[in-house]
DNA sequence: GTCTATAAACAGATAGAC
DNA sequence: GTCTATCTGTTTATAGAC
C-alpha cells in the first residue's frame, strides 16, 4: 500500500538462489513493523513477497523462525554501522568527545525518522522489546550493551562523569529516549507541530533540537563536575 | 453506554450488574498491553476475567469495540488524573511554572513505572499509537492535544520561549519521550544499571534525572533568551 | 444477563508433485 | 527450489437455551 518495496538492504550480491529468502526477510520486517508479528499472517508475506507460502517453512523453518532472522539481520546491520560511525573511542579530548556523540545522534536520528528501512527497524526492535521474546536477550547482549558502553565512555570523556556510574548510563538513555520518541510517537508529533508528515527538512529540525538538549546536558554536567 | 467515572479502574464500588463488564475492560487493558490486540484472543480475555466468551459481544460488539472502550477508559483516566495535578496555568512566576512542570513530569514517571495499571496504560496507549487505529484520532484530540498545550504554556512562562513556537512544542516532547523511554525500553535499561526491575527506589532514581535534565534545560533556555 | 454449542473464516505447518 | 492442496487447530461472532 504504501511501503516501498523491500529491497536488500546493505546487500551486496546475494546469489540468484537467495533473492526469494532476501524478499521474504525484508518483506517480513516491514509487515511485522507495520502490523505487528501476531497481526501479520504468514500468507500476507508470501503474497507481498511473491513467494510461495511453502517457502517460509523451507528457509525459516517456522513463523518464529523468520522472526529470529529478522531480528539478527537488523541487528547485524546496525552494529555494523554504528562500529563504522564510532570506530575509536579512546585518546580524545573532551570537545571532541562532544563532537562525536553529536555525530554519531544526529545520524542515527535522520536515519531512523527519514530511511524507510531503518524505520522499519526500529520500529521491529521496539515490538521485540516490548514483547520481551527470545531475541530480547540476543538484542541486549550483541547490539545495546556494546553500543550503549561506548556511547557512556564518550560522555564520559566529554562530560568528567565516571563512565559507568548508573547516573552516566541513565543519562546516556535518556539522550537515546528522545530521539527514539520521535520515531515511536510520529504520528502524534507530526499532527500537533501541523506536519503531514516526517521528511527530511523536518527531520533536521528535530535532530538540532535533540542535538542542543544533549549540548545544555554536557555543559551542565561538566558545570558539576568543576566542583 | 460511555465510560464516565473512570475513577472506579480498580474498581471496588461498580455496580454489581457492570462488574463483568469492568472485569473485562480491566482483563482486556492488562492482555492487550502484555501481548498485543492481535495476539490477545477474546476466549483468553473471557477466562482470565471469569466470565464468558458471549459477554464480550453482549456488552462491547465485537473485540474491536472493546479495543475502543480500553482506549476510551485509559485517555479518559489520564485526562480526568492530568487536569487535577495542572489545575491553573496562568498568572505563574516562570520559578512556579517551573516547578509545576517538575511535579507533574515526576508524578507522571513515578506513576508510569510502578503503579501496574499505570504501566499497563500506558503500554497500551503506545500500541495504539503505533498501529495508527481509528482511536488514534480520538486519544489526540481530546488527550495529547490539551494536555500538550497546557504543558507548552507552562514551559513558556518558566523559559519564556514562546508557547506555541515549533521549537517549544519539540521540546515539550522530548522532555515527555525520556520518560516514556524508560518505561518502554524498561528491559533493556534494568538490565544495562543492575537492576532485577524497576521498583519504587528506580523509579525514584529515574526521576531525578530526568526532572535534572529538564531543569538543566530550562536554565539553557533562559540564558539564550536573555540575549 | 449468563452461558453453551456451533458456524464460518483463517491460522501455521506439511506432504508431495514438478 | 518452487508451488499447490490439504490437514489440524484456533479465531471471532452468533444463535438460542436457561
Amino acid at each position: 500500500m504504501n511501503d516501498q518495496d523491500p529491497q536488500k538492504i546493505g546487500g551486496t550480491g546475494a546469489s540468484e538462489e537467495e533473492s526469494t529468502k532476501n524478499a521474504l526477510l525484508q518483506t517480513a520486517i516491514a509487515l511485522f513493523s507495520k502490523n505487528g508479528f501476531a497481526a501479520t499472517s504468514t500468507r500476507e508475506i508470501a503474497k507481498v513477497a511473491k513467494a510461495n507460502i511453502g517457502s517460509i517453512s523451507y528457509y525459516f523453518g517456522s513463523k518464529e523462525g523468520l522472526r529470529r532472522a529478522c531480528a539478527r539481520s537488523i541487528a547485524g546491520l546496525i552494529a555494523s554501522t554504528a562500529s563504522r560511525a564510532l570506530p575509536d573511542v579512546d585518546h580524545l579530548e573532551p570537545d571532541e568527545a562532544a563532537k562525536m556523540l553529536e555525530n554519531a545522534l544526529g545520524g542515527v536520528i535522520r536515519l531512523m525518522l527519514t530511511h524507510h528501512n531503518s524505520r522499519n527497524m526500529a520500529a521491529f526492535l521496539l515490538q521485540e522489546v516490548s514483547e520481551q521474546g527470545e531475541v530480547l536477550d540476543e538484542i541486549y547482549t550483541h547490539l545495546l550493551e556494546p553500543l550503549h558502553k561506548k556511547l557512556c565512555r564518550l560522555w564520559s570523556v566529554a562530560t568528567g562523569d565516571p563512565a559507568e556510574s548508573q547516573q552516566t548510563i541513565m543519562r546516556v538513555f535518556s539522550v537515546i529516549g528522545q530521539a527514539l520518541y520521535f520515531r515511536l510517537g510520529e504520528p502524534l508529533v507530526a499532527r500537533r507541530l501541523g506536519w503531514e508528515k516526517i521528511g527530511k527538512k523536518e527531520a533536521e529540525q528535530i535532530s538540532e533540537m535533540v542535538l542542543q538538549n544533549m549540548q545544555d546536558m554536557i555543559v551542565a554536567a561538566r558545570i558539576r563536575n568543576q566542583n
